[in-house]
DNA sequence: GGATATACTTGTCCCACCGT
DNA sequence: ACGGTGGGACAAGTATATCC
């Protein structure tokens, strides 16, 4: 496997009015090493890149990245020289390791920016290191600092950090530690470019949940009236499921479902609503629970309805 | 039809954390 | 400052019901 650690730095405008339309971020250094199959590091890449949307470092940027706009300006090179060495430097099949899920998008972002063709493979699968730590150390909600995280581990400080070689390093330093069957199977997804039709749409079985990534629609309601995503499947078994409540929404971004399967029990899933150019797409998952989540999750359908009833007591009494 | 009251939906704002 | 996650609270806007 041709594993990439991939790490960037941007900058961005000093407010929202001065933003370029379609560049919020703008990259300033790309950094990567390759791993072995041992995790050992075989190469590294380094490059920095001239700006030429946001010629002024912002204040937090300039802050935390141990890059000067002087250095930029002198040593830097324009993105899409950059982004072909690096391209020409992945080589064959790259699989990418990041530590967040920001680089490849905003990389991504940059790339359609400046008129380049997309050149990663689709679906863009790739692993967050940032996430398979906390899977696999902390809660698997929480996320860490780098910095913090190399601390914790007592691995050396070699390096500054807030260079892209160098937190690309990092994070395979950390990536070595975690036993290579667990996390192998957990693959993140990114989500800059959505399916674009039902062929397209991503659908994912982890060993505790399964993932669905649909197709792009109008609106959320609509999306919510398509088979794909409103159906619910055991990911254990693969047959369809019998629906124990309608989809509930608790705010304009989530929606809760309840099933049963059979062999395998209760099964809640959530769809998340992402935007893309004033269109909508869902991110489903399903997950195994027990009784005790099937009830929490019933109690929250009933949340609205409770409170409704319980405002129509409270006005039977005044009256 | 117009005005008003209520119910519900949608958006926005807070907090925490991470990234640049 | 911006991007993301996950909560929660609240207000503005929309839809429905009721009354004149």
């Amino acid at each position: 496997m041709n594993s990439i650690v991939l790490d960037l730095e941007w900058n961005q405008a000093q407010t929202r009015d001065r933003e370029a339309p379609g560049l919020t971020f703008e990259v300033i250094e790309i950094g990567a090493v390759r791993l072995d199959e041992h995790g050992n590091q075989t190469d590294s890449f380094s490059c920095l890149i001239r700006p030429c949307v946001y010629t002024e470092l912002f204040y937090r940027v300039r802050e935390v990245v141990g890059i000067s706009m002087k250095q930029l300006e002198a040593e830097g090179i324009p993105f899409l020289d950059a982004m072909e060495r690096f391209w020409k430097w992945c080589g064959k099949d790259p699989v990418f390791f990041t530590w967040g899920d920001m680089d490849l998008t905003e990389l991504q972002r940059n790339i359609a920016y400046f008129g380049r063709e997309n050149p990663f493979a689709f679906p863009l699968f790739y692993y967050d290191v940032q996430k398979l730590y906390s899977l696999y150390c902390l809660d698997g909600h929480a996320r860490a600092s780098l910095e913090s995280v190399i601390e914790t581990l007592a691995l050396p400080k070699k390096w500054p950090f807030h260079r892209a070689v160098y937190d690309a390093a990092y994070t395979g330093c950390v990536l070595s530690q975690l036993e290579k069957q667990s996390w192998q199977s957990m693959v993140s997804v990114d989500y800059y470019r959505p399916p674009k039709n039902a062929q397209e749409e991503i659908y994912l079985v982890f060993e505790r949940y399964s993932k669905f990534v649909s197709q792009l629609y109008q609106s959320r309601e609509e999306a919510m009236e398509a088979r794909n995503v409103s159906s619910m499947v055991c990911y254990k078994c693969g047959r369809n499921v019998t629906r124990r409540m309608n989809w509930f929404s608790d705010n304009n971004r989530k929606y809760f479902g309840l099933a049963y399967c059979p062999r395998h029990g209760w099964l809640k899933g959530k769809i998340r609503v992402k935007h893309c150019d004033g269109q909508v797409f869902m991110i489903k998952t399903m997950k195994l629970t027990d009784a005790e989540g099937a009830r929490k999750i019933k109690a929250k359908s009933e949340l609205m309805k409770k409170r409704r009833m319980e405002k129509a007591a409270e006005k039977g009494l005044r009256s």
